[in-house]
DNA sequence: ACTTGATGTTAAGTATATATAACAATGGGT
DNA sequence: ACCCATTGTTATATATACTTAACATCAAGT
């Protein structure tokens, strides 16, 4: 885990009509505890669920999570 | 886990001078099984694993994985 | 003050990503 | 024909994403 993973999933939420981390769950196939537990960065969703995820906000997945690599070593 | 996922792992390999499984899994602390695994689409990384995929070939994510979702229900 | 919806959080269980070890098959050198 | 590196694959084990259930807090209505 060579690094940080930040998400704007919040703000997403807020920003699409105040969509609830219940709705979010329900429409990704996902429990509210654990949108919860994403959202808090408590652990890294699958790329599965990261990209049901972004398709919900229409927007790349890019846009819903940064990845800061810890200590850039190469190049 | 609605929808596909695809991944051009092996062709971005091969462009990147034929690096091999085992060298790639280094590269992201993972062992050559797991590699092969998800470049076989045998199961689906996690999101952290995913950019540091990305991270080696430096290309977007979205370059190296591909979304298809299963049956477009919203618009 | 009371309800209700949204979120935080935690403990115990299930599903799955990943590790480890081992063996097979192939292709390239030599 | 023999190495040797690369990949395919499989069984068992471990780590972790995710579920379920429960309880707590807090803000907004009423």
């Amino acid at each position: 885990m060579t690094g940080v993973l930040h998400n704007q999933i919040r703000l997403l939420r807020f920003m699409h009509g105040e969509m609830t981390q219940a709705e979010l769950g329900e429409r990704v196939g996902l429990t509210r505890q654990t949108i919860a537990a994403i959202e808090a960065g408590k652990y890294a969703p699958t790329l599965s669920t990261a990209f049901q995820i972004a398709a919900v906000f229409q927007v790349p997945l890019e846009q819903v999570f940064q990845w800061q690599p810890a200590a850039a070593q190469d190049n």
